[in-house]
DNA sequence: CCTTATTAGTAGCGAGTCGAAACTATTGCA
DNA sequence: TGCAATAGTTTCGACTCGCTACTAATAAGG
């Protein structure tokens, strides 16, 4: 009876969801390239907190990142640590007024939680699988969780990451990395 | 067995959707507000080409609803027609060239091609709920179909709007309009 | 060792988004 | 007739975004 639900009507709510989410949510002094930046920042491992990581998560450049930071850095919500091992890398950590910036539900969040559990979580898979599909023609990275990553080992203290080489603590492992590569018949 | 699908995922997989399609999309010369807005005025019935229709569709201001529509003509994507009966509001209307600009699937709609036709279905409608949740929070504007419309009523030529008191061809009534206010029990 | 890559990050450019505010016309109302 | 509302534009400042060119540091190979 109702129409084949094209591509294209699905296209267009993502679109118009995004744009009435980025008219409304407009979180403080933040548009919203800054507040995603912060809050993958906030998100991920200390191995994944350099510019270019962030520019790989929002598929935007180095240069495009570099600049978004360092508007957030002027703003002194993150704050900037160059590495002793590799001195051309640089680590941003979310500062304590930058996590206050990420509190409290979006109007967005607060829409997305009026949906029941069940629309939700089918919502959510078949998003995911969008993202996916996405990631795996552009050649993208995944930046799952470590403990749902192929690198990752379980031992008696918590976790190990076999690619890095390097403890991870249940903290650790609920972090998103820039080397995640989902394990087999895991979701991401 | 799998976490409580917490809203923030969500959300995450919204906006990464949307930055991935942004960044593979990047449809010819056109930037994804232009693209939004070139589909809109294609979609729209001849009642709702304005500068401002476009900022109601996009969520946005008129003054930058103004610019974006003034880059697309200067591309001769869109043309401007004024009106006769109000010398103040201004109609904008797709030339062919922007007709071409809209051909073809995009990399997000050949993407969401690959999915069943029942998680498509089940997916718009999410998104759909979301999207009017959202309008009714801000008060903004549904922008469907006129058969879909209150207003709308059904003639022997064809269909007939109430509101604007104008007959309208069928073609008239599978296009969007501003004024639309959602039949009840009918999906808009 | 020393010379190339290669890599990490940055600066600058030009086009454009975006909100806000100030500013023309034009139309509506009282 | 006069004032308010409306449609659209302009300008401003901050920012995104891709791009190119650039510096500094590390890696690789002869």
């Amino acid at each position: 009876m109702f129409a084949p639900t094209d591509t294209q009507t699905i296209r267009d709510l993502i679109d118009r969801l995004t744009r009435l989410a980025a008219a409304e949510e407009w979180n403080g002094p933040l548009n919203p390239s800054q507040f995603a930046a912060l809050g993958y920042l906030a998100r991920a491992n200390r191995f994944s907190r350099a510019p270019s990581h962030v520019a790989d998560f929002l598929a935007t450049t180095r240069g495009t990142a570099s600049q978004t930071l360092k508007a957030l850095a002027r703003k002194d919500l993150i704050a900037e640590t160059r590495s002793d091992e590799d001195k051309r890398s640089i680590r941003y950590d979310v500062t304590p007024a930058g996590l206050e910036m990420l509190e409290g539900p979006s109007s967005l969040e607060k829409v997305i939680d009026t949906l029941s559990p069940e629309v939700a979580a089918s919502l959510a898979s078949s998003l995911k699988a969008l993202v996916l599909t996405m990631l795996h023609q552009r050649g993208g990275r995944s930046f799952g969780m470590c403990r749902t990553c192929c690198h990752h080992e379980v031992t008696e203290t918590g976790g190990h990451c076999r690619l890095l080489n390097v403890p991870l603590s249940p903290a650790d492992a609920a972090q998103l990395c820039h080397e995640h590569t989902p394990a087999e018949s895991l979701q991401p």
